[in-house]
DNA sequence: GATGAATGAGGATTCATTCAT
DNA sequence: TATGAATGAATCCTCATTCAT
């Protein structure tokens, strides 16, 4: 289905969410949304986001998307692997968007920021849900999807720590302030709320930032 | 049976997690770890931590104790109880080693410094087994029992606020601060292996520290 | 599923309980004894009669009919959910049956002897198992349930009331009249025996009719 | 501990319940309500007359006498015996209520509306709770103890029928007058409030009596 | 691809009863 | 006599999964 992550190149920079999920389904990276199988990853991930991996049914999931449960092993063998599809999708599409985010930064402090408003944006924003998923959901996998997922993610790592190296964070190593990061970015999903009065992503993005930078 | 928070400043300073736990148990604020119940919690605490809450069934917890399932209702009244326990007693034990530590500290900074690697020390050493069961399976608790620990931790999360005030962490905003770094630290969990001959928790404790201070 | 009980009216006079019970299902009043649902509901209906609700257990529920416990809840939500059910069709069938009794009698004090025989014959017959139930089961239900049954029961009673009315019983008092007729009847399933050489139902009918009026 | 039924005529005329109770106790045919024993068996029938005895727990009883529920076992073998012994004493006390009440009556109709009466107010009155019990929970008990307990029947049966020969009720069927009487009677525990402002017992007596005789 | 009935192992929980203290 | 911890079988119910139609 996807042959290669270097095929994510051809993304073209400044897409809306919409119009690069457009592109990768084009392109046959990612499951097209309208579809009965992408129709179902979106529930899941909607789901499984809400209510966590355990506390979701193959039947509360199978109602979400008008069909019976068992149905839903046409399309996955296990709930397990629709758990393992979800993360993989959301992987990939923010992958293509955190590329897309850093090439756009004019110098490597901005590439940080706009590192991290991208992940914020993946975490809160309606367009792929799912990414809390990732951190939240990560022991309900078998060790065999999580290596599958974990391939996917490499990429996606690199360019974080690209950015981490390029903009000269405190403490030099590089990987512990990512790790740090993966933790402080996923655990707003349990505070932060954006369609509060109170700050924005960008504004988030940007404290965090100035915290993590000299 | 724990009437005030304020008890907690009699707590001597500079105990071992044994004796600390020991001059708690005595003040009736956590529950004797050779009775009943408090092998119980323990071993839920454990159990919870390795597998999840959803993935460990009351038979393994009346297993690990050594009685039948069915015992464990003579202690709580439903498995989400004995959760909500856990994370009841993690919560004021780890206030007190907070506590503590910190007023062992002779500056502002030493003092973050020493909140940082306390909340590491609980989520990796076995002293307090089931703090990151705070973080992590917080969804599994009702309302009403959220609501309880939220009360218990509100001291703990005050002596936090405080060593940030003081130490003048950039980005003038010590609540984010504090927000970062607990998800930060509790997902440590995932990635840092305290037996490694890598790095240690006191030096894990010091790079963070250095990451989010100036 | 059933709109109005206006719609019993339809029901022709003088059917065998068999052609009457097909009539209702096709009208879709009843639950079709041959579906699995309508093959779960008379076991239940035999074995609640039997034992006892609170005796029967979910398995031998299943058994009766050949499937496991599990599949039990397909059809419905609950145990009691079971029994809100039986109690219903019961009430239903035995409208019909008796509006059918009544309506085929020549005078008024006809009329309340039909009425007599219909409840005895629904007691004791195997046409309408489990009309015992509704007695000697009604504390099992929940309030809510309790509410369903007894508006599909309206319909009945006006019938009795109407026959006890017109057949000009002593004391004035008709709802008493009925509420000592409901008492006496029900409890003949405790002691009276059809299948003896002694009384047979009309007999008893008959005898307990002349002992209610002047 | 009681050794015969014939004792019971020594039980003077026209006692208030509380009287009677304490001179069935004196001669060893009633438990002291006062005693460990006593206090349970009323408990128990206050619990098994409102929520019925399948759904009345030992835990139930034992706390409402403020004991725990292992000590019960001191004073019952089982929680069918206590549903015995609760028989048992309740058909004593009637017994002797009723003997009482048809012997203090001056004509033979008299004497039919006495027991009517004796037997309603054993069914909704306070002082020996668990009458309806007899006829409710009849199925909840062993053939060995309902054997028992039919045995102190007789003489309050033989009570009845002596009243209904005597009385000339219609149908010259007395035996059943009688077991329509039971019906009758007990299921006014379901729809019957002698709190109410409306009928008072000797009023609903009165009118039962006129329906049932000529 | 979908249905819906069934599976069957496993889940939490209940509860009468036992027994050492 | 009372306690309270423990038993252990049984209870209702859940749910991912299968499969004939």
């Amino acid at each position: 289905m996807r042959e290669s992550a270097q095929v994510l190149a051809e993304v073209p920079t400044q897409l809306s969410p919409q119009e690069l999920i457009g592109t990768l389904v084009e392109q046959g990276m990612l499951t097209d949304p309208a579809s009965p199988r992408g129709r179902l990853l979106n529930a899941a991930a909607r789901l499984f986001e809400q209510r966590g991996f355990a506390r979701t049914t193959v039947r509360d999931l199978a109602a979400e998307v008008g069909i019976l449960s068992g149905s839903i092993f046409h399309h996955f063998a296990s709930k397990e692997q629709i758990l393992c599809a979800v993360m993989k999708e959301v992987t990939i599409f923010a992958s293509a968007r955190m590329r897309s985010a850093a090439e756009s930064a004019g110098c490597p402090q901005e590439k940080l920021r706009a590192c991290i408003q991208s992940e914020l944006e993946a975490i809160h924003e309606q367009a792929v849900p799912g990414f809390s998923i990732l951190v939240m959901e990560w022991r309900s996998l078998s060790e065999e999807s999580q290596e599958e997922v974990l391939q996917l993610r490499e990429e996606y790592e690199r360019i974080w720590l690209d950015a981490i190296v390029a903009a000269k964070c405190p403490g030099d190593d590089p990987a512990l302030v990512r790790r740090l990061l993966v933790g402080a970015l996923s655990h707003t999903y349990s505070w932060f709320e954006p369609r509060d009065r109170g700050l924005t992503i960008p504004e988030l993005a940007d404290r965090t930032f100035r915290i993590f930078t000299p």
